[in-house]
DNA sequence: AACTATTTATAAGA
DNA sequence: TTCTTATAAATAGTT
């Protein structure tokens, strides 16, 4: 559509080709819009010609990443770049393993192990009883380590009142200028076990 | 361009609106291709009508992601980011849940337990003490379930027999043309449990 | 889906 | 670049 047909080729006249992208990237714009408009469509163009300068065009009523979403739902093309999709491919293995985690825990809780055999069940046995043997072991350590510091509390303790007995001596025979207010400390043994 | 002039806006016959859509976006993937080879540019076209079947022009040189790509660089909106920093806050969510099982875990085999406290040590105590008594009823259940089948399984064996032993005193006293093959079934008890 | 009168896009020239 | 304009191309309404 012109002064004379043309071939569809490459423009060779770096000039002449500048000239037509630009008369033809406006015309294709304007194409654009005008499908958008009358039929209701969705579209999105995006133009980039030798001078490296980007044109675009998206119909106002939808977002680029919507039409890209959209797009990537109906081919499946895979559009997300390769971080996208290790993210994805982490979540998976993080889902799988979260439900392995999930099966494990339930069974060592007494939870859904209907489905185990004999073997199975005595080997989960084994291990739950190897748990509670830690945990008694851990028990009688922290009960003996709150023993020993009872002890100590008991120790100081005593010397401490033998201190508050020296002072009240001093005090019964001497003005003193100001008071000293010391209690014997309380063992606190008793709360913790 | 055409028998009349038409104004820019919705078309509201359907039909006639999808007749059109259907003429423009031939006409607009057509001047797609012809920029793209006149002026050697790079056109990325995607198009969704109402009937929702998507229309797709790329040059064919290049990939729809460099033309992304290269649309980030020069426009600088942020296509996948919201979407990357949904994807990696689920990353974060899953990794900790997975660090709490995790624990729990080791917990439950007795490791790591020297953190806790004398009344945590108690609950998990209990939790797996109520583990191996479900795991034990479990075990009984399956050798219960075997006793029976091995029951029934005798008894079969029993009646087989007899049945066997009808057979041969019957063969015993007649011409019999072909050879029975009976055998007395073998309780299997053993190797499961 | 074809046709065609008309409008629109644009190649070449200025 | 931008304008002009002859001509090619696209397409609205019709069949």
């Amino acid at each position: 559509m012109g002064r004379g047909k043309i071939e569809i080729k490459r423009i060779e006249n770096a000039n002449n080709r500048q000239v037509t992208y630009s008369k033809r990237r406006n015309g294709l714009v304007k194409k654009a819009k005008e499908i958008s408009v009358l039929c209701n469509a969705k579209v999105s163009l995006i133009i980039f010609g030798g001078s490296k300068k980007m044109h675009e065009y998206c119909t106002p009523s939808a977002k680029l990443t919507d039409i890209l979403d959209e797009y990537h739902r109906q081919c499946g093309k895979r559009l997300w770049d390769a971080k996208h999709e290790n993210l994805n491919s982490e979540i998976d293995r993080m889902k799988k393993e979260n439900d392995n985690l999930q099966i494990k825990l339930r069974h060592l809780n007494g939870q859904d192990i209907n489905s185990l055999n004999h073997k199975e069940l005595i080997v989960l046995e084994d291990v739950l009883e190897n748990g509670v043997a830690y945990v008694r072991d851990q028990k009688m350590e922290v009960i003996n380590s709150h023993r020993r510091n009872h002890k100590m509390l008991e120790e100081e303790n005593k010397e401490l009142n033998y201190y508050l007995q020296q002072l009240q001596d001093y005090k019964s025979h001497h003005h003193m200028p100001f008071t000293f207010r010391v209690q014997p400390l309380q063992p606190y043994l008793q709360e913790r076990i």
